[in-house]
RNA sequence: GCGCCCGUAGCUCAGUUGGAUAGAGCAGCGGAUUUCUAAUCCGCAGGUCGGGGGUUCGAAUCCCUCCGGGCGUGCCA
């Protein structure tokens, strides 16, 4: 049926590419610029369709001003896929259709089973990429906010290199702020030495949360009458705003409702301020604290203007406490099974700020206003302040400081800032601004994403209202895996019928915590980055589903048919081109292995690491269809068995890096 | 006031520059187990893609408008 001979094929093949490649030179005689409409063939939306369909027929025939079937029809004439999928076909509007043959398939799968790289290009011209995330405050404990950063960016990192680039991960820690001037504050008037001496870190904990709440009391005091008078007023306003006459029904409703809004708003907050000053006053000791510090707030404000200043004694106190404060950030990060190339924080860049700030100024990027020193950029309201009234330099310095550094020293391509949404308008000044400063090749990308919310819709806390501790956090997950591990191993049956399980109280316990982790991490990656999403623990850990867990069981299913059958991996692979393709649920597997390098080509186009975890739960779902419907250490026949074990070989392979590339772990035994 | 984002099945979410009958998971219902690990598989049901208008061969996707929600809005980072 296919007269045409396979053609030798290149060493590590990406069907997609391939594929555009080819419709690109079809489509050289229709049009200048082909690359577009080749980039219009895809995966099939529907296996009926066939593996792939190109829909560039329509777009090109209205550019053409002629029938969109004609069009198709013409592209395949010039189309030279013969050696690859059978008879292309026309559908529909102008769809072209194609299916691989399965000869070629075949072939392509065994590449992919020899390749270390599982089939993944290097790339022609590889990029050099700084990537900014996690960058938490050391003076305090990281929590929940933190990690959606941490893990994206892991993940990017893992991705990027994997595809053949190179990496600097770096983390920007924010190691010169106002906190410091507060844990300062604290650790002279309230330290607890043993404590300290202890764990040096919780102490300093201790000490941010006594300042902050100590200040935090105050100001509410002070505000307090300021915050009952805006709330009288408000009602005021919006009794008055009931009454009114003069607008119509559409016009009233608009305004009642803000004028709700801003009660409910400053109800919230009179609410807030009580309950802080109810906190302390309830807290014979804190009270105390609090009476003899009555200033505390304006004072550890001036305990940073010192650090910053050069003060001897802060100076020493600050370099004394952040190499503790980064050590414990370590043994977090050690956790999760991740570390960084550079850490440099905003101390780093600061002597060069009043640099950065002369030159803006001098080239008449930066300008004076209103006593500070700005950068205006159109269509934006408010300023990049490079520097305040009071002379103190912003972030938006140090983020200008951080890319000359990162031009200049890393050689950076290009810069991802894997960073909350809030904060877009921001990266949309500083991005303009170093424009501007003349760093215009240089790809700069906030790669934002939403916030964790909790099962109430609103944004995940603890039920009294505080972040959740990133360790309590893991340790909760962990231990929810633990139950999970333990129900199912207990339940483990030997050919007898009598309990048998297989993993002693380390090994479970190991097992536990690549789920439970691998848990949290995978819950955040498969969403949409861009999208809010609620936290759930059930659907966290839940045992089927899209899950990390599932996946991992898939892994780690594929390790027992190799141990149960006493089968040797390494020596199996020896066995070139020895998959054969008969069955469809081979077939459909078959494919799927071989679109790995297009599922990292997908997550690197606009940095989305749930193009990975969809692919990876399509590639464990396809499993499990095989696994049914494919008899493998008990097929019909040596070559059928070898086939199909090395065709369950790679598909663990292919888990097993995917997970990796998204910094979550597989276990050999679960 | 201005700006940005969101609204898709009961719930949680995908949906690539506009493409074929809008897809998953969970929950629900019905099946499959002398298990190559059931932490599984197969099937069924479930939607006016917030409403309305427009652009065109074709719209969840682009434009306008309204409704609902979130966030940000000059000297915190």
């Amino acid at each position: 049926m296919h007269s045409h001979p396979v053609r030798r094929i290149h060493r590590r093949m990406n069907i997609l590419a391939e594929l555009r490649r080819r419709f690109a030179a079809a489509l050289s005689t229709l049009t200048p610029d082909p690359r577009p409409f080749a980039d219009m063939v895809r995966p099939a939306q529907d296996t009926k369709f066939g593996d792939f369909q190109a829909n560039c027929a329509m777009p090109l025939a209205k550019q053409l001003g002629r029938p969109p079937r004609d069009i198709a029809q013409q592209i395949i004439a010039a189309l030279d896929v013969a050696d690859l999928c059978s008879a292309p076909d026309v559908a529909g509007p102008g769809f072209i259709n194609l299916k691989l043959r399965d000869d070629w398939l075949q072939s392509a799968v065994n590449q992919s089973a020899a390749d270390d790289r599982l089939g993944v290009q290097t790339p022609a011209a590889p990029r050099r990429y700084v990537i900014d995330f996690s960058s938490p405050n050391v003076a305090k404990p990281m929590h929940v906010g933190h990690l959606r950063s941490t893990v994206i960016g892991d993940a990017l990192c893992r991705i990027l290199r994997a595809l053949g680039h190179s990496v600097v991960s770096d983390n920007h820690i924010g190691d010169w702020g106002t906190q410091f001037g507060m844990i300062i504050y604290g650790y002279k008037h309230f330290a607890d030495r043993s404590a300290y001496e202890r764990n040096a870190v919780g102490e300093l904990a201790r000490l941010y949360r006594l300042v902050n709440t100590l200040s935090e009391y105050h100001d509410a005091r002070a505000a307090l009458a300021q915050l009952e008078a805006t709330l009288a007023a408000r009602q005021q306003l919006l009794t008055a705003g009931e009454a009114r006459t003069d607008l119509d029904a559409k016009e009233l409703k608009k305004l009642l409702k803000k004028l709700r809004a801003d009660v409910t708003a400053s109800e919230e907050e009179l609410a807030s301020a009580r309950k802080k000053i109810a906190a302390v006053d309830a807290d014979a000791d804190l009270k105390s604290s609090a009476d003899a510090h009555p200033h505390i707030a304006r004072l550890a404000r001036n305990e940073t203007a010192r650090l910053h200043a050069g003060d001897p004694e802060n100076l020493r106190l600050w370099q004394e406490f952040v190499p503790q404060c980064i050590a414990a950030l370590e043994s977090i990060y050690q956790r999760l099974d991740m570390s960084f190339d550079v850490t440099l924080g905003e101390s780093y860049y600061q002597p060069q700020l009043a640099g950065v700030a002369e030159n803006l100024k001098s080239a008449g990027i930066a300008t004076d206003s209103d006593g500070a020193l700005c950068v205006f950029v159109e269509g934006n309201n408010a300023p990049l302040i490079i520097r305040k009234t009071d002379g103190a330099f912003t972030y938006g310095t140090t983020d200008l400081a951080t890319i000359a550094y990162r031009e200049q020293e890393l050689h950076a391509d290009a810069i991802l800032y894997v960073v909350d949404a809030r904060q877009s308008e921001h990266f949309d000044l500083l991005f303009a601004a170093a424009r501007k400063w003349g760093y215009t090749q240089t790809e700069f990308k906030h790669v934002s994403f939403g916030t964790v919310m909790g099962e109430d819709g609103r944004p995940f806390k603890t039920r009294a209202g505080d972040n959740v501790g990133l360790e309590s956090l893991l340790d909760e997950a962990v231990a929810a895996a633990r139950r999970i591990v333990d129900d199912n191993d207990d339940a483990k049956r030997d050919d007898q019928d009598q309990p048998a399980p297989e993993l002693d109280d380390a090994a479970r316990q190991a097992v536990a915590e690549i789920v439970g982790i691998g848990g949290i991490k995978y819950a955040d990656l498969h969403h949409n980055r861009e999208s809010d999403y609620v936290f759930s623990w059930d659907k966290m850990l839940a045992k089927s589903g899209d899950t990390a867990t599932y996946m991992q069981y898939a892994y780690a299913r594929i390790g027992g048919i190799f141990r149960r059958g006493g089968v040797d991996r390494a020596a199996l692979r020896q066995q070139a081109d020895a998959i054969r393709l008969t069955a469809p649920a081979e077939r459909a597997l078959a494919l799927q292995l071989c679109r790995f390098p297009d599922a990292l080509a997908g997550v690197a186009e606009d940095y989305r690491p749930n193009q990975l975890t969809q692919y990876l739960f399509e590639t464990a779902n396809l499993l499990s269809t095989f696994y049914e419907q494919c008899p493998v250490l008990k097929a019909d026949d040596e070559a059928t068995r070898t086939s199909r074990l090395l065709l369950v070989d790679l598909t663990g392979r292919i888990i097993e890096r995917g997970l990796s590339l998204l910094g979550i772990r597989v276990a050999e035994k679960m």
